[in-house]
DNA sequence: TTATTTACCGGAAACGTTTCCGAAAATTGT
DNA sequence: ACAATTTTCGGAAACGTTTCCGGTAAATAA
């Protein structure tokens, strides 16, 4: 039971191999009725063509590849679904690559989606000054990229980003509204524009304000590290009156060890973190957070992509905000009403 | 600035291709001197060997494909990060796909995989009894397949399984222990196995304890189905003593709707979840959850894969469990210590 | 010294397609 | 009926590798 090839096909049908290809690919200058026939006769012997000798030829695979940092939290999960739902509808496959917040990873990832001739990438950094230039090179050997949420500077490539400025700073002002004093941000990873960012979007907050500059401590994006800091705020006997944190896993990190160290949330903290998670609305306290739409920023993604893939070579590069939502849940809310 | 191909670099070096491509597999009959020498200068030129081409020639790809249902909960992108690990290791990429719960995406997606002459498939199905005859052809054709978690029945895979009539009935068992009476089951999607499988540990348990057989009332796997049952039981005034769900998900969807209708969990309604979420022990009342071993699970499933692609042709398939634990949290304690 | 083995390398076929070019067959116009 | 198109098809080159087969030069054995 051999593997079966264009050739094969042609010689039960005794017709050329060119004709079996022009059926398949349903070029003008082919009979209707032997495209039929073959297709028919094709179907029959189980005959499929084989992609990689066409990639070969074509130099393209319509294949996507996907590069995102994880997907254990649901963010990229969610954006990924967006974008394979627009993809699959073009008739594009998906292939999806994890690089675990290693950037050694991450590029040996997009080489070989790279090496497997994908017609273009999705992408979002783990880091963004570590291979800025690798990414400069792709992009000068023309292949489509847009890059997403995590993305890097002086680059002419379209990105579809969050304004993270505008929400830590709406984040931000939230809590100053509800009349807390002491708010300090933990600060996510380094190397990321989004987290210089949240930082710059929180200065702003007690600017406008006018109120004294909250403290910043790094801190990084996943629970533990946010139960280390919450620790180390409790021993050194710093607790401040508000947390915005980098994200919810952060928050709710820092939440748990202040929980268990008999703090009540938000009667003696209040917290917000930051792109909403499952565990927001289900937690206790319910935690407010930002929202970032998801499924919109992947669809928006592949929808450049596509576009950009069809006019290779004479694109401009886009770059498109979406819009989010505050949540305001139990966490971040001043029951006494007042300035603490 | 064009591409630069195996015959550029052979005729900048002054040597044939055969030797390039000696170099580049570390071929016995070469000089280690021109090896070296045609490895500098490739690096040099950012020479990089077509993996296409090579694919074309050789059948295969050091390319692994994995295809599970989703993304959206940490159990399948827990699992992938095993299985990364170890084929990472080994010198594999891995290509995943997630078939949003289609079987016609799914079957699309190991198509495409296959056509591009991955080396071995890791594979959760969507469903048990729809493509069962597609798979048995796959593995006809000699190409390296290992199932976990939701399988097919009379199929000569390795397959690596939690035993979900252990760890159903143990925690039925352990409603029944804390004294619950009432207890229902909410059964998971159709034509899995595994749903099955947690049905008759249900049912196993109550006829181990002589007790009246709890009632199974057909749900799902998502929060909403939970959410739509909790409804229909209080709507129709059924609402047991303590619920064994399907999975956490569905669990967190009915808990939700208990608690706004005024149900306190655990003394009014008891509450089992099962496949450990991150949500589980975040939640207010924690949730009562069997863990799975994730990481495990991709672990195994990729050292079993590996196995079987190296004695390609002379494997036996194996079927391998792996063991879980009962995380008892507040969601399912009797306080009361009596039967109720 | 010559014969034999070993180390190293080049040529060419092969993998399974697509596509260009030209030619035969069918259709149209005169 | 014949020329001019148009439609349909076949042949062959190309994509970038790997691998088999053979050959030369160097090394070893006799």
């Amino acid at each position: 039971m051999k593997h079966i090839t264009i050739k094969d096909l042609a010689k039960t049908l005794n017709v050329s191999i060119s004709t079996v290809s022009r059926a398949f690919n349903n070029k003008y200058d082919i009979k209707p009725e032997t495209r039929d026939l073959i297709l028919q006769k094709a179907e029959e012997l189980g005959y499929r063509p084989n992609p990689i000798a066409r990639k070969l030829i074509q130099q393209r695979s319509f294949n996507i590849g996907v590069v995102v940092p994880e997907f254990e939290n649901s963010f990229f999960p969610k954006v990924l679904m967006g974008a394979q739902e627009i993809l699959h509808d073009k008739g594009y496959q998906v292939l999806m690559m994890q690089s675990n917040y290693s950037w050694e990873i991450e590029k040996k990832n997009v080489e070989t989606l790279v090496d497997n001739k994908v017609d273009g990438l999705i992408i979002s950094l783990t880091s963004e000054n570590k291979n800025n230039s690798y990414y400069k090179s792709l992009i000068d050997q023309n292949i489509p990229i847009v890059f997403f949420n995590r993305t890097v500077d002086d680059i002419p490539a379209s990105q579809v980003l969050f304004d993270d400025f505008k929400w830590a700073l709406f984040a931000t002002e939230h809590l100053i509204m509800q009349g807390y004093q002491n708010i300090v941000h933990l600060k996510g990873s380094e190397n990321l524009n989004l987290t210089q960012n949240r930082v710059s979007g929180f200065q702003q907050a007690h600017r406008k304000h006018r109120v004294k500059p909250g403290k910043i401590i790094p801190c990084g994006f996943r629970t533990k590290d946010g139960e280390r800091v919450a620790q180390q705020l409790i021993d050194n006997n710093e607790v401040p009156r508000a947390i915005f944190a980098a994200n919810d896993s952060c928050a709710i990190g820092a939440m748990n060890i202040f929980k268990q160290s008999g703090y009540h949330i938000p009667n003696d903290i209040a917290m917000v973190g930051f792109t909403e998670s499952n565990l927001a609305k289900h937690i206790h306290p319910s935690l407010t957070s930002v929202e970032q739409p998801t499924k919109d920023i992947g669809q928006t993604a592949a929808n450049l992509l596509l576009e950009q893939i069809a006019n290779k070579g004479i694109f401009v590069p886009q770059t498109i905000f979406l819009n989010g939502r505050l949540n305001v849940r139990d966490s971040s809310i001043n029951h006494l009403q007042k300035n603490v």
